[in-house]
DNA sequence: AATATATGAATGAACG
DNA sequence: CGTTCATTCATATATT
């Protein structure tokens, strides 16, 4: 059971390392390689479907050759930038399933802790995962049941929605590049 | 160009964590955030000369919408299910950012105004707006905090004081999309 | 594969 | 301020 120091082979076994990173400064890392990844394709297929009708690239005196054969753009995507999102086994479905009948509201910080430390003997899991699902739950079983029940039956307390300051705003182009 | 940003806050250090990565695998996350780069910053180069020159393009307007037009844009007249609520655009969430790695308290009521003021010209915002990024951005921060040491008064380190307030997820990124 | 749906997570705003 | 709610985003899974 000891954390084998040395990496040799095994890939991707519990391997002992110094330089870390935490999950948070992975994720930054991960969204911008999916972000670039999403532009690049969008604008690939952009610039195919304008070279298709004009050729007028080459007055830029840009060659792109090569961009499509890139070993990355190639296969597609490496697998590298997919997220893992917590995915509750059966069995810790089934006891936050149970719970939430017992209880609709939401555990308390405490209650949460337990009920994690809980349901990590049954797989991964955190905190928040936890957090995340009961708030969902109640969340979408309360916008089930309005919709299950469009109608009315009391008065006008139904008053549609809250008249809220209605801003939009989006003046920004979707694509931006920041100069750091 | 190259690393674009990739070694955003202290992405080394020596962090206790669990989940790690070898140099290897840190160098080719690096090299494909770079080489994401360079593509973009060409692809987009070129689209904006060719558009520039041609504006043919409106034929293919449905077909790159994707990245060009907003989702939602303007003649908002017609969404009545247009967004209720404000969404920070990359500009101002960049400043936001900024300002709240400054200082992690809350601004003065004075401030909040003339934060409010500089961000309008960066799209519609209201002062209630900024008071609750704020205020989100801070809780938040903290709550995050926790989670990532929920054991402990062992750190030595570990001073009240947020040491990296490096929350920061989507739009911090050196380029950001809107993708629907 | 392309599309539809389910659901974990992110976040602006509101509440006490 | 700390929590909670409402809405939206993004991805995993199901369906055609």
């Amino acid at each position: 059971v000891g954390e084998a120091g040395a990496e040799g082979e095994g890939v991707g076994e519990g391997i002992l390392c110094v330089k870390v990173m935490t999950d948070e400064q992975m994720e930054v890392l991960r969204r911008q390689i999916a972000v670039y990844s999403t532009i690049c394709e969008k604008l690939v297929e952009m610039h195919k479907a304008i070279t298709a009708h004009h050729d007028s690239l080459a007055a830029l005196g840009m060659r792109v050759g090569g961009i499509y054969s890139d070993p990355m753009m190639a296969s597609g995507n490496n697998k590298i930038t997919g997220r893992q999102r917590w995915t509750p086994t059966t069995v810790q479905l089934q006891i936050l399933e149970a719970m939430f009948n017992q209880d609709n509201g939401m555990p308390s910080k405490q209650k949460i802790k337990e009920i994690t430390m809980e349901l990590s003997r049954h797989g991964q899991i955190s905190e928040s995962n936890v957090t995340n699902w009961f708030q969902n739950r109640k969340a979408r079983s309360k916008r089930k049941q309005m919709a299950a029940l469009p109608s009315n039956t009391e008065s006008e307390a139904l008053n549609e929605k809250k008249p809220k300051p209605n801003q939009s705003h989006h003046d920004d182009l979707p694509i931006s590049i920041n100069n750091n």
